[in-house]
DNA sequence: GATGAATGAGGTTTCATTCAT
DNA sequence: TATGAATGAAACCTCATTCAT
């Protein structure tokens, strides 16, 4: 997460401080957005917490969308590193998607305050008071993760794996994963009352849901059932136990 | 959309009037919000623009969030309205699940505000101050969507159109087309920039994938891919064009 | 000032004092613009002096500029009926003049106030936020007084009194007028060491000034020098000393 | 303009490097306050600019008044240093004094900002925070003003251009002049519709209004109407065009 | 029942100034 | 001597909510 590391090396314990201060802001930031949602942000409350002053934080961040577009980032940088890592997995390409799925999973187990944060900023409308570079490192990101999870389906059409009809670009499977995964997240971490209604383990609704998608597309599948769960829950484990 | 005009029958010319300046203020309210977001939505707009004072609102919704809860209502009864006589449309079990697609469809292009109300209900975290009577209506239409579509699924397993795995419930079936659904309209609503990342028609891209999912979990196909497109089009045209 | 008692018939003690809240307003900021400048002009201030809330004053003023606006407009309209009353003053058009001259004084010296808020309005850059109706207003002043003096100038020539040489309006003397009265007060109001540079009354230096002034533009003469204060006197006593 | 050359002889490298900055900052801030206003003026946004560090800008002016102060100074310096060429025009008393008139005419048109600071030091209630030598600084140059012109109100006296009546000092005089002038360019340079109201050319009527009360005075006139305009405008192209 | 003035906490933002490094 | 992070008071403004008429 704290993405500057290397660049910390070599500086005095005062320029570290400050280094470190931008990011205790988004911090404390991140905390306040998870319980209370976009108003549960307030410049004001950040100061307080934190034992510093409001002119402080402005000089970190022009304005309360500054904030959030930065708390954005991270959270587009997190996803972006998770999906590459599991994208490295070995492993035949319908394994490799898995993977992916499994990072998506893992993002939002291990850091759901950025899950919250992604939705947050897709709902709200501060687009025009952002500044227009952190808006392109945005989007940079999300083509980033397009561009991943779009080439390992390419690979899977160049190795045979998957062979899509006459029309269809792999990305529109990557579409159907993203949304049943976007879908299903956002619906397990809003309804308090799946139970009632008859789902009683989302996570395997949604792997399963998404297997069988990806079966329908006749991407060639791995040997067994099981095998699917087995797997992400190893990729889990390997790759994003500590994080 | 005034869906209380059965309910009026009997009442005295003053209750009426006040049941109507009811679904006057939520339709302003319901204008606000499409054009502003949450924080669009102010007691003080209201009031203005209906030319009745901010006194008067509030004898009809003890707050702003009892405002925002009945247009969640409104949503889920439209959207629950829809699904149900979606789920009426003759044919076999896969096409009426697809006319439920189908409608899910309609809903956001007739309703797109329907759907932002509901999007913003689910993000919000204005649980606390709601009267729970009406947390009540909510879950209750919730669970009354699941049914319908449920209903499907179950006919379509009673009549030999799906035969679900050991161990699998229709609901699950029913949350993987959920997912699939509220991820894709979720994310065409608020990226601006699919194209750039190769998804040129995010319907089709819906549509396919959810129906490779039922495919995957061996839901009796139609006869050749193209139908199902000619027959979700049909069911908007025929169901849901006049709203 | 209280420029709309009439209206204020038959209204009742409520409605009459929620008239008065926006004089008081105007009151209080009139007295911090005076020991204060345009800095000393605070919202907050205001509405702690009052004992009022902020929201309350912003209830009647949208903004800060628009209380400025606000007391120019009074300020304007005070100066305007000043010079009305002055210019029917019965007596020759050069004692019409004069007493214009008499009512600009008495202008400062009964509303120091006034005189400080034209000058920070012509002072400030806050003409893009004012809405447009109240700048038509003070234009509308602005014109009205240099109609009321350009009459009189008009009146002589049209007497005989006063022959002006080919391509001199009226109006322009009128600004030679404004000129000299506007330069010497703001000297006077902004300098506490005329004496030593040796101005020991500008009042009479002022007044003498200006009458050189139009008699250089051969505007018909009082009989004798001391005629002048005199008249000018007279008019402030009999017209101005209650105000 | 860089008044303090002279100061400069026999200074150190590093004492001159000093000096250089303490106009750099002024420089700036005169840009500041002319698209801003008194409140464009910010510690801030000058060394923003300037490049250096907020602490180094206070390391030459102890507050953000005294910055404010010194441009005034320097305004005040530049009218005195135009006052005086002006004062040295060869010609009778009275192209002198239309000489003066010409200096405050280009004193305006070449360092408009420098008329605007006076305006603004004029208005403010900055006083108190002021150091008291850079007052005294400031009324020196008000005196050295006032002493040339009514120098020249002297000669005029001296060599009988003007008799001045029993109990009138030549520094009345100067004080219409002084009125006449600043009126008609604050006039000028703060509205934006002459015109309406009938003054075409306030430069004109500035002109002749003041030579109209010199008249009056009795001051030695030129020969003709014309002889004034054609002596002023070469009074500014010799003395004042290169500024 | 309707009104809308009043409330006042809460929010964002700016800026002159200080002071440890 | 230069720096610029930190300060914190103070400004502007908004808005949900109450309550006397």
């Amino acid at each position: 997460m704290r993405q500057n590391t290397s660049i910390m090396v070599g500086l005095s314990r005062k320029q570290r401080e400050i280094q470190d201060r931008e990011a205790q802001i988004l911090e404390v930031a991140r905390g306040h957005l998870l319980d209370g949602g976009y108003l549960g942000l307030s410049m004001d409350r950040i100061a307080a917490q934190m034992e510093y002053s409001k002119g402080t934080i402005y000089q970190h961040f022009r304005n309360k969308e500054e904030i959030l577009i930065a708390l954005a980032n991270e959270a587009l940088h997190l996803r972006t590193t998770m999906f590459e890592r599991a994208s490295l997995f070995p492993g035949t390409s319908r394994e490799r998607v898995a993977a992916i799925g499994a990072a998506a999973e893992a993002f939002v187990e291990t850091a759901p305050h950025y899950f919250m944060v992604e939705q947050i900023v897709r709902a709200s409308s501060i687009w025009e008071k952002t500044s227009a570079e952190r808006q392109e490192v945005m989007r940079m990101c999300e083509r980033r993760c397009m561009a991943i999870v779009g080439g390992i389906a390419r690979d899977a059409v160049a190795h045979g794996d998957l062979s899509l009809p006459e029309g269809v670009r792999p990305e529109e499977v990557v579409f159907g994963m993203w949304s049943i995964y976007l879908g299903a997240q956002t619906i397990s971490s809003s309804s308090d009352t799946l139970g009632e209604i008859g789902i009683h383990s989302p996570l395997t609704a949604l792997r399963r849901g998404q297997n069988k998608m990806l079966d329908g597309y006749g991407w060639r599948p791995l040997s067994g059932e099981a095998d699917y769960d087995a797997h992400m829950d190893r990729v889990k484990q390997e790759l994003f136990s500590d994080a």
